[in-house]
DNA sequence: GGTACATAATTTACGTTGTAAATTTATAAT
DNA sequence: ATTATAAATTTACAACGTAAATTATGTACC
């Protein structure tokens, strides 16, 4: 007897607020982004937003999940497409979208736990990140602890990413890049990385 | 005539302050910690705090420039002391400190150009983490620029440290320090330093 | 010592936030 | 057309940062 959302309407809605969430969280931050302004964008009233989304929380929570998703899936196509390295696929991606950066490798947020859509999408972006590694150690290109070696990689790459975001590297004349290059390049040495 | 508040007074208590304010932050996070607590934890009334700092920006600001003081003396004081290398004390401090980490080098927040005193305090650890190198470069143990090695030792120190900070190591084995090592290691040796 | 008065501290008040609860609107089945 | 109920909106509220108004406090002069 009532209306009733059909799926595609509550994943439509879903989706066109996690893309102005997404916008304005980039712009200024969740912090400073109210549910008003949310609702503003999407024109329907402050309230609307809860029927689809439990809180504020499972709003950001949605968005990060999204960008993983994008993160993971950037990484994919460039191990299936040309041989680009994963290295330099990580740096791309990081750099091309740093606010979707932001948003997954932000320190501020360990709730993740209650958001399984969340976890899974991190572990799919994190496995993705192994396989290069892994490929390698397949053709006997690399001995070693795979998993300690991409931790390695990863963290590497991870702490120039943050240092730029951060701001860090101004007044530097460095920037990412250039800090995680070389340390790429060491790191395959040191591993053995034919 | 008045009553008027010594130097002394205004710093003991912009002292106090930052004391139970950097306690708060550690637990809760800065954006969870509300003035009026800051103020119950010192027994004054709500606005008290405001006599002493602009706003509560004002206070985060404070107390991150005290971490990094804390920070760079820490480091300074390791190479006075035994010979400890600085990617060891950069990294204890850091594992010791993970609260005062967090506020030091958390991504949210880019207003630090508005705090002389922060700038400085930032400027001061900066310049201790190049001096390890720097001395090892004037006694001929290193060749290379110093300061792009300095700053990819910093990145990979700083990215196993996040990485683990974030939760992103959990369920890994692993732990900031076992990754930092083989990472320092290996870069010590793509620098040649001897 | 009492009085005046500038400063410090507190109290009050306001706009904004996230969101719970109450209310209104809209639609599908009868 | 009526009605039941999902969806949306409106209203309401506690908590926040902090501005403004108010009160308390201590010093310098008589």
């Amino acid at each position: 007897m009532p209306k009733t959302l059909s799926r595609a309407d509550i994943d439509d809605f879903r989706a066109r607020l996690c893309d102005v969430a997404e916008k304005l969280f980039a712009a200024h931050g969740p912090e400073a982004v109210t549910m008003r302004e949310l609702a503003d964008g999407l024109h329907v009233s402050s309230m609307t937003p809860y029927r689809y989304f439990k809180d504020k929380d499972a709003i950001l929570a949605a968005v990060r999940t999204r960008a993983f998703n994008r993160f993971a899936a950037a990484m994919e196509a460039a191990r299936t497409g040309t041989k680009k390295q994963s290295g330099n696929a990580y740096l791309d991606f990081a750099l091309a979208n740093p606010a979707a950066y932001r948003l997954m490798f932000d320190v501020s947020q360990p709730t993740f736990a209650d958001y399984p859509d969340l976890v899974k999408a991190m572990d799919r972006a994190r496995l993705t990140m192994g396989d290069g590694l892994r490929e390698l150690a397949a053709d006997g290109r690399f001995q070693g602890e795979v998993k300690l070696a991409a931790y390695v990689f990863w963290s590497a790459v991870h702490g120039a990413v943050m240092l730029e975001l951060a701001g860090l590297l101004e007044g530097s004349n460095l920037d990412a890049r250039s800090i995680a290059q070389p340390a790429v390049d060491a790191l395959g040495k040191h591993f053995g990385i034919s």
